[in-house]
RNA sequence: GGGCUCUUAGCUCAGUUGGUUUAGAGCGCAUCCCUGACACGGAUGAGGUCGCUAGUUCGAAUCUAGUAGAGCCCA
């Protein structure tokens, strides 16, 4: 493999090669049967239809970033990957492919072939996303991969469903459900996203029943109720109305019966708390099957259920003229035909929440039908107490209050689905109407009693999906993969997983159920912490999403910035707990923020560069080659030992921030240490350092070893979030081994381990005195607009000197960095004439400038300085004045504001004398 | 209606248990520089009464209450 370092770091030729590589030579393999300590992460299986988007990108980034972390750090770091069913989803995908491809619907090809047809197109095209996520260089244990409907995953379902059944916790009834008459399912409460629409309140007339019998549209009473509506098209459904107990207005007309306009059926008024005083007209229709409430006014008073609508969603026979109209298609003709037989009071503008399906988008019919539920209170009560007590920790901890509050308020969850693609329910039903769940047609008969000859007949429905992804931290372990095995050594190993990372939208679809199903069916939890994501959204704040042509396709981003850019920046953009805000440009496919990344990945790379040159030269000038020995510690430099102490300063940081899941952080305290500390100020450093030491090269060749010892550390700190570019260089760097057919890679390496003792505060204080030298005297030069090119020559005058001596041994360092023909320290110096002058912490600098400087403008400068002086000046004076502060504040802050006091005082003498030299 | 979150520079965000001169960074902007790795770079600068109002405190961006606005979730 050739490798160079080019000029700029160029991701193409990198990426490819290194995950190919790391495949081929299966170093992310990992085994339940090492001595090593567990570290295990579940990927939430992305739908078989979906393709990558941004939240992918950083939900996976975040994921590998803490897998590829502890596995340097020695852990068996094992990331189970895979991919789930996706039932109404993928039937439908294929539904379409059907129609459209060749004309036919599911039912023309029948049951069977059609399930047949979805694993075709499972197998051709399911799981783009999967391959889509090696771009991203993602280290998990591909071989893991599990599909939900894989056989040990669907042994599983089917055993937890027979297990819950006997127990009584799974229950079949009618209920009112939400309905997708798109899907022609059943939904779970969860699958209904509530948003707010704009329609019209209808107020209809009730008239109250004629005492003659004759209720026909032309013999009306002269009295009625009104009653507002929305939902016209129910009416057919009416069979009582309600008024509340305690409203005075109505309760006259209690027991007495009104005629439902249009449909004429002859209903009673009845008492219900459900009757809201201030709604409307303080009268509510009672439609039982047809909404939630009502369905339980209905229960409270043993009301009949009249459905009136069709699961395609036209109104049914119940509708008499009607029937075979959609339902908003009849909604509009029944106001028409109730407005000519002036049966309608008024219309108003109305805006409320309507419930709409999640996958197909209309609006949901609340449905009257028999599905089956799961008796959610009894899990809830185990899950919630994980969470509780601590042993399940969110990230950020607030939405830990919104899981308690969905679990105090658990509903049973209706897992039954009216699709063919997904677990059908083992549910047998006999003849006399008995029925059982069962492993098999046997099994059930045999539960039944029933003798071998009995025809049984399947439960036509599937499960909900989620069904079997809430089981995902023990499928993934292959439990009960045969129907029987309780316990795996992966189980044994890897259960409780560490870190589940996955987005705040699916806490109750997903997280809560998986910690119901683990607590229920193995008495652990599934996952010691959560990380909850950013929701991804553009420069507007609308969420990234494919129906609003607002995301560009994050493989196209990776191709222009590289995939450490893309995952650095995502990372870095992304505080937790908050939604991330990009600057996404569809029509460009762009995302010009991940500048931030590749610029950081091109200065990572050209420090790299620089350093390998440097070691070449001193290798090739001295001819000396491999072992040199290490730097002692008097040969260090205060410039050493300070890039040394931030070193390890900042692996400290990192490891703590990582532990705390503050990732951004992590990726902050590299960018600053990396480009500030190590780029801009050793590497111009170790220039002077390696010039100033021309006649000593071994002295040189261990200054590069010591160098490059702490650029080898950087990679490796830099490895988990920029895995491509660290791997690459880590090569570059060194021959890397590649025996006995495998590959070394830094990915295998260990994290460097910070030294607390070689952490210095104090010398890390005297090296900045040096750095606001330096900030001090370009600001001067600056201020008199000078090139770089023109050095001058530069005074210190100190007040002692220990601070003489300080300075005089780094002159060159600062000579170098503020551009200084020469520096001349001393004590008490006076200041040269024509000089431009200025002070840091007690020290005058002196900048000889005879024929350059502007007096015009030195002198507002020096004014300039005087007035921000006196104002802080004059800020700690009353503070200082303030007996109580003196007296209550704690002395060290106290003190503190004193020595600021004196040394602002000492500065500004200091700038008056040079102004009134000027 | 209930709950949660947010509001700091033109933009995107940091700001640890209240206390470090002038509240930080990146981008953008302005001026200068293709100085021996990097113009995907370097140097310098302008720019903020920390949403608003009270309160607690010697001291508040930080704590408390209220208020305005934005967003999310649940009913």
């Amino acid at each position: 493999m050739e490798r160079t370092f080019n000029k700029n770091y160029d991701p193409k030729s990198v990426e490819d090669k290194w995950y190919s590589a790391w495949q081929e030579n299966n170093i992310y393999k990992t085994s339940n049967d090492t001595g090593k300590e567990p570290y295990s992460i579940l990927m939430p299986p992305p739908n078989v239809t979906g393709i990558l988007h941004f939240g992918h990108v950083l939900n996976i980034t975040l994921q590998d970033l803490y897998i590829r972390w502890k596995r340097m750090l020695g852990y068996e770091a094992c990331w189970f990957p895979g991919i789930d069913h996706a039932g109404i989803a993928t039937q439908a995908k294929v539904e379409h492919l059907l129609k459209d491809t060749e004309g036919l619907s599911k039912h023309d090809l029948g049951r069977e072939a059609f399930v047949e047809r979805v694993w075709d197109w499972k197998e051709n095209y399911g799981g783009t996303i999967l391959r889509q996520m090696r771009r991203l260089g993602v280290s998990c244990d591909w071989d893991r991969t599990l599909f939900t409907l894989d056989e040990g995953a669907s042994n599983a379902v089917r055993q937890v469903f027979i297990r819950l059944f006997d127990e009584g916790l799974i229950y079949r009834g009618k209920r009112i459900i939400n309905w997708s008459p798109s899907g022609q399912t059943a939904l779970s409460d969860e699958e209904v996203e509530h948003r707010e629409v704009s329609e019209q309140l209808y107020t209809l007339r009730y008239y109250f029943e004629k005492t003659d019998g004759d209720n026909s549209a032309g013999n009306l009473s002269e009295e009625y109720l009104q009653i507002a509506t929305v939902r016209t098209e129910t009416i057919f459904g009416d069979i009582a109305v309600a008024v509340n107990p305690k409203d005075e207005r109505f309760s006259k007309y209690i027991g007495k019966n009104v005629i439902v306009p249009l449909a004429g059926r002859v209903v009673p008024v009845i008492a219900d708390e459900h009757a809201d005083p201030e709604f409307g007209t303080g009268v509510v229709k009672i439609t039982p099957a047809h909404d939630p409430n009502d369905f339980h006014v209905g229960r409270r008073h043993n009301l009949e259920m009249i459905n009136t609508i069709s699961p395609d969603g036209t109104l049914n026979e119940n509708a008499g003229e009607f029937c075979g109209l959609d339902r908003f298609d009849a909604r509009k003709k029944i106001v028409a035909e109730l407005k000519q037989l002036g049966l309608i009071e008024k219309i108003e503008d109305y805006t409320h929440k309507v419930g709409f399906s999640q996958r197909g988008g209309e609006p949901v019919e609340p449905l009257y039908s028999d599905q089956w539920f799961v008796k959610m209170k009894p899990l809830a009560e185990l899950a919630l107490e994980a969470v509780e007590n601590g042993e399940v920790q969110f990230h950020p901890k607030h939405w830990t209050k919104t899981y308690k509050h969905w679990m105090n308020n658990i509903r049973d969850w209706c897992i039954s689905r009216q699709l063919w693609w997904g677990h059908r329910i083992p549910v047998y039903y006999a003849e006399d109407g008995s029925f059982t769940a069962a492993i098999s047609e046997e099994a059930a008969r045999q539960k039944l009693g029933l003798p071998p000859d009995t025809i049984l007949t399947q439960d036509e429905d599937v499960l909900d999906t989620w069904f079997s992804s809430w089981l995902w931290p023990m499928t993934t372990m292959r439990w009960l993969e045969d129907g029987q095995k309780e316990d795996t050594p992966d189980l044994e190993k890897f259960l409780p997983t560490d870190l589940l990372v996955t987005g705040p939208d699916i806490i109750f679809f997903w997280v809560a159920r998986m910690v119901m199903a683990s607590t229920k069916f193995k008495d652990k939890i599934p996952f010691r912490h959560v990380y909850f994501t950013s929701t991804i959204r553009d420069g507007k704040g609308l969420k990234l999403s494919k129906s609003l042509g607002n995301s560009p396709d994050p493989l196209n981003i990776i191709d222009k910035y590289g995939c450490d850019a893309v995952r650095f920046t995502i990372i870095y953009l992304s505080p937790m707990g908050q939604d991330v805000k990009m600057d996404v440009d569809v029509k460009a496919q762009d995302v010009p923020s991940m500048e931030i990344g590749r610029n950081f990945a091109n200065k990572i790379w050209n420090a790299g560069r620089f350093l390998m040159m440097k070691r070449d030269l001193v290798i090739k000038d001295v001819n000396i080659e491999g072992e040199c020995r290490p730097l002692s510690e008097n040969e260090l430099s205060i410039a050493d030992r300070w890039i040394r102490s931030r070193y390890n300063t900042t692996i400290l940081k990192l490891k703590d921030a990582l532990d705390r899941f503050k990732v951004t952080e992590y990726s902050k305290i590299l960018y600053d240490f990396i480009w500030r500390d190590f780029c801009s100020w050793y590497v111009e450093i170790i220039k002077v350092q390696l010039d100033g030491a021309g006649d000593d090269p071994l002295y040189k060749h261990s200054l590069m070893k010591f160098t490059l010892d702490i650029y080898d550390g950087i990679l490796k700190l830099i490895h988990p979030v920029m895995p491509f570019i660290s791997e690459e260089i880590w090569h570059l760097t060194a021959s890397r081994g590649n025996n006995n057919n495998t590959i070394e890679s830094i990915s295998l390496q260990a994290v460097p381990e910070g030294n607390d003792n070689l952490i210095d505060a104090e010398l890390e204080a005297e090296f900045a005195l040096v750095q606001s030298l330096v900030e001090e005297i370009r600001k001067l030069r600056s201020s008199m607009n000078l090139p770089p090119q023109q050095k001058l020559p530069v005074c210190f005058s100190c007040k002692d000197k220990i601070i003489v001596e300080f300075l005089g041994s780094q002159s060159g360092i600062i000579a170098k960095l503020a551009h200084c023909s020469d520096i001349t320290t001393g004590i008490g110096l006076a200041k040269p004439d024509g000089a431009v002058a200025s002070v840091v912490k007690e020290i005058e600098i002196f900048i000889s400038a005879a024929g350059i400087i502007d007096i015009d403008k030195e002198r507002e400068r020096l004014q300039k300085e005087i007035k921000r002086l006196e104002g802080n000046i004059f800020g700690i004076n009353k503070k200082l004045s303030n007996d109580r502060f003196v007296n209550n504040a704690p002395k060290e802050v106290v003190d503190r504001e004193r020595k600021k006091l004196s040394d602002m005082t000492a500065s500004l003498n200091t700038i008056k004398d040079n102004l009134s030299n000027l």
